[in-house]
DNA sequence: TAACTTGCCTAACAATTGTTTGGTAGCATT
DNA sequence: AATGCTACCAAACAATTGTTAGGCAAGTTA
C-alpha cells in the first residue's frame, strides 16, 4: 500500500493525464491507459477506484494549486500591478510545468459527474473571484481606465489559458518571458492612458 | 430529396450542434440527437451518412464563414487599424450569431478522423494566417510597439475565442460593444505608447 | 517454513455504441 | 387505380465500453 501503489497510482495519473489531453477524456478507453502502461485493463483497478477516480484526482489536484497560487498572491503582494504580475506568472509556471493535468483541468473537467462537478465548479469560481479582487484593488487604487471588470476578467483568463494550446517546451519563450508579454500586454489594456504612460515601465 | 429533407437535414445539423456544445461530440450518441428530434435513431441514416457526417458538415461550415470573414476584411480594407477591428467585429458576430455550430468549430473538430482532420487543420492555419497579414500591415505601416507577431495574434484569438464560454445573448452587452471593447483591449497592447496615445480615439 | 499481501493476469459480464436490414404508411406522380 | 418515393420504424448486429470475479506467482512477514 505505501510506496510501490503511490508510485504507480501516480503512474498511472500522469499517463492518464497525457492520453486525455491528446485524445480526450472521453474517448480514452481504461485500455488505452494500460496499455500505455504496459499492463492489463483490470489491473488499473488494484489502484484505482474507477476511470473518473482518475479525471477527479487530476481535476482537484490542479484546481488546488492554482487556488493555492492565487490566494498566496492576494496575500503577500500589496498593490494591484504586482498582484496582477504574479498572478499571471503563477498561472502560467503552473500551465506550463504539468501541460498534460493542465490542460485535463482546462478541458475535461466536464465529465465530472455530480457531485463533484459542482465542487470543481465552484473552485474555478473561487479562482476567478482572485482576480476580480486584484481588478477591485486596481480600481480603488485608480489605476485603471474606465473598464468592464467582468469583462477585464474573463478577456485575461482567456489569454493565460490559451498559453497552454501553443506552449512549446522547445520554444524560445520561457515561462518567464511568456508572463512578462502577457501581463504586459493586459496591463497596456487596463491602466490608465497618456499620464500614466510616462511613468510606465516595461 | 428537395425540401423536406433539406430542412430536415438543417433540423438535425442544429440540434447536433446544441447537444455537442452542451456534452460534447464523444458523449453525445446517435440516439441523444433522435430523441431530440422525436424520431428513433435509425431514422437519422435517411439523412444523414453517419454520427461523424454531421461533425464534419459543422466544422467545416463554419471554417468556410471564419475564412470568408478574415478574407473580405483583408481585401478590403487598407489599413491594420481597420482591418483588426473588422476582423474582430466578424469573428465576435460569428461567434455570437450561432454559439452552438462555433463551440464545435472551437473544440470538436478534434474528433474527426483522417483525412477530414488535417483538411480542416488546414483551414484553421489559413484563418490564423489573415491576422497574421494584418499583424505585418500594422507592422510596415509602424504602428506597433515591438511586439511578438506569433505572441500577438494567437492573444488575439484567445481573447475573441473566449467569448463564445461567457457570451450570453441576454447579457447587457450586445456582440458589437463586445467586439468594440475588445479591438480596445487588444488594441492598446498593441499600438505605439505615448504618442500614438494623444491621436487615439476609442 | 507457513501464512499473507501485493500486483498483476485471464475471462467474462452487462450495457451502450454506431450502423444495417427490411418493412410500412402516407404521399405524389402517372 | 397503380406505381414509386419519402421519411419513418422495429429489431437486430458486431464492436467496444467500464468493471468484476477468481486465480496465481512473487515478495514480505511471522
Amino acid at each position: 500500500m505505501s510506496e510501490a501503489i503511490q508510485n504507480r497510482k501516480e503512474q498511472i495519473l500522469a499517463v492518464s493525464a497525457g492520453l486525455f489531453r491528446n485524445k480526450g477524456y472521453a474517448v480514452t478507453t481504461v485500455r488505452d491507459i494500460a496499455q500505455a502502461l504496459g499492463i492489463e485493463a483490470s489491473s488499473l483497478y488494484s489502484h484505482v477506484k474507477s476511470k473518473e477516480e482518475i479525471l477527479e484526482t487530476i481535476c482537484f489536484t490542479m484546481a488546488e494549486k492554482f487556488l493555492q497560487g492565487i490566494d498566496e498572491v492576494n496575500d503577500i503582494y500589496f498593490n494591484a500591478t504586482e498582484k496582477l504580475r504574479m498572478a499571471i506568472l503563477n498561472h502560467v509556471k503552473l500551465l506550463t510545468n504539468d501541460r498534460d493535468a493542465s490542460a485535463v483541468f482546462l478541458h475535461d473537467w466536464r465529465y465530472l459527474s455530480e457531485p463533484r462537478l459542482s465542487e470543481f465548479k465552484q473552485l474555478r469560481d473561487r479562482y476567478e473571484q482572485g482576480f476580480y479582487q486584484i481588478m477591485d484593488d486596481g480600481e480603488k487604487e485608480d489605476l485603471f481606465d474606465n473598464v468592464d471588470k467582468k469583462f477585464a476578467v474573463l478577456t485575461i483568463l482567456a489569454s493565460v489559458n490559451w498559453v497552454n494550446e501553443w506552449y512549446n517546451a522547445e520554444g524560445k519563450m520561457s515561462p518567464d518571458e511568456i508572463a512578462a508579454h502577457l501581463t504586459h500586454f493586459i496591463w497596456s489594456g487596463l491602466r490608465k492612458k497618456m499620464i500614466t504612460d510616462i511613468n510606465y515601465k516595461p
